[in-house]
DNA sequence: AGTTAACCGAGACGGTACGTCGCGTCTTGTT
DNA sequence: AACAAGACGCGACGTACCGTCTCGGTTAACT
């Protein structure tokens, strides 16, 4: 065998098609726009992706780590609130579009209605593997299903972003969780 | 001045519209194919309306009346559980391959970004209405932000529909509901 | 009866017709256009005629007159020379555009076919009868046939002029004259 | 540099434009229904020709050859009587539709413009080398004008076939010459 | 003097073809 | 064998005009 897979290649139409997404938005980035952009025969992107959606996701998988760790101070509180507010900052950047895009795709494309709850599903992990500890720690209610209170947290975010209702007060996160985290923490019992 | 718009062509369009968009789906429902469905020149339709989003917003903004209307049994959290099972069953019906394709274009065409939260604004005034009434009644806090309550019980709704990172139970907003509303609700002074 | 035919607006989309033709050219002067040119309903014009190419012919019929009379000096030569020269001269003007073009679509317009022969027709009898004076005068020979002495002078200039073989010297006419008169001459006898 | 174009295609398309001329007439032979007829995507004939004019222009061009080649029997009006006989039988074939078609679109077809000048060359060069060589064997007259005398020839050929005027005789050409020629061949010193 | 019917402007309508864009496949050298 | 380049068949785009068809409104002949 030879001639293998050009790597510097895929990293290029990696990047062009971001570029592009960003520059140009999701709709109008189109396979031969990446081609030219990345100096690269469309063949080659065929070859190896079926679809632009399928790049921006391999993009987004390889390059997720350190975006929005969780962080762990003890208090599941204040660190919700600080990731949730790293999200939302990152929402509104370059990321935010390619992410609005795929999402978008996702109600038609095949390969992005797999690869959204796929990208999805490491940052829940993440996130109720938090939870999970804080819960163990006795600051949540012992009887939290924690897939809901994902959802439950995560869900406004979503709603104002996707569907763009109302703008967006600064201090969002901080309403929400304040509204929210009396019903998911245990019960003090002070009788 | 004379020569008015034909009242008969503009339902027929419509109604093929969203015969299509239901079948079909969203991504390959395109303008020829509508036409060809109503009967009609594609000139008639870009006459109107300047994309197929436009057209299906105008569809589902004058036929909108009856299809999840608020009930007001008095007790807050029933309503709400009543109606929100309805807007999942909705979901799963051909109104929701419409919707969801909207909410999809709305990231990319400015008319669905204009058209999707003035469709969602009716909905949330009503839900809004609802809940200040209960409020009124004591049954919700006194200080409860009620657009924020809204995204609250909505948002795991659209978390778990357009994003689809697991299958929801059956009892879903049963449980979210169960979850959500003592956060909601005035504490009772039992003390 | 009542209502008869606007003759202000008959003329307004004739003259409309022969503006846009002289300035935009044949193939793009629509009826359209021409409507609104005019400031008339197409209605209007469908009602009287069938195709541009019936204006053009109407508006050249009716304005035929004066255009390219023949004289008659008395010498046949000198006032074929004449007149030739004339209408090479017309068909340079706005008034050669316009006639390009109903040559032009009367290889496929109907109308065209059947009005561009009958407009040559009295153009060619007005040439066969002065031809014919000179026949009879004895400046012709007795036995040619003056419909195709008419084709063998006029000839040379629609070879010219529609199919654009090569530049038109300015003694074209004087030239063809010289070369072909001596074969429609009666033969002097000087024996 | 690679992927060259495709013969096949372009041998395909040609031919069918004139199938197509041929059976409905130059005006309503459109891209469409060629590419349709061909087997071929539109966008493959607009890549290599710029209107269906051009893509006749050149199938004439390639495929002239044969057609009206001057015959040399030494007898100058014998063989122009013989390949003008031709040529009017040509005329009359499906070849007669495309050409005419050809020459009405030159009117206002930069293409065809262009185009129609240019195949007539060859055969107005041929003409006039045939007509050359009866003026060095003194059949001609030695300060005839050969350009001129080509459209002396087949002007009344085109001026009754373009414009129609009336019915041509069988012995159109037969006459055009018996009366032409004595004004171009050279006088027979019988004094 | 009032009625009424044909003509008028405006322009919406169902169509056809336009010329363009991007799709996903393919073919042709080159590295 | 993978690559760049890009031609290919295809389908949809949004536009321009086609010729037909309502619409009121005007207007001129005939009640």
């Amino acid at each position: 065998m030879s001639a293998q897979r050009n790597e510097q290649a895929r990293q290029a139409i990696i990047a062009a098609a971001f570029r592009l997404c960003a520059s140009t938005g999701f709709a109008s980035t189109t396979i031969e726009a990446i081609a030219s952009e990345a100096g690269v025969g469309k063949t080659t992107i065929y070859r190896w992706w079926p679809s632009k959606a399928a790049i921006l996701i391999e993009g987004l998988e390889s390059a997720r780590d350190s975006s929005a760790a969780f962080p762990d101070t003890g208090d599941i509180t204040a660190d919700l609130l600080t990731q949730t507010t790293n999200v939302m900052a990152l929402f509104a950047t370059d990321f935010g579009l390619v992410w609005r895009g795929l999402i978008a795709s996702a109600q038609s494309d095949q390969i992005a209605a797999e690869g959204v709850p796929r990208i999805l599903r490491t940052s829940i992990d993440q996130c109720v593997a938090r939870l999970a500890k804080a819960q163990g720690a006795g600051q949540l209610r012992a009887d939290l299903d924690l897939e809901l209170a994902v959802e439950l947290i995560y869900g406004p975010i979503y709603h104002t972003w996707l569907l763009r209702t109302r703008p967006v007060p600064p201090d969002f996160m901080h309403t929400v969780l304040t509204t929210l985290m009396p019903a998911l923490t245990a019960p003090t019992n002070e009788a």
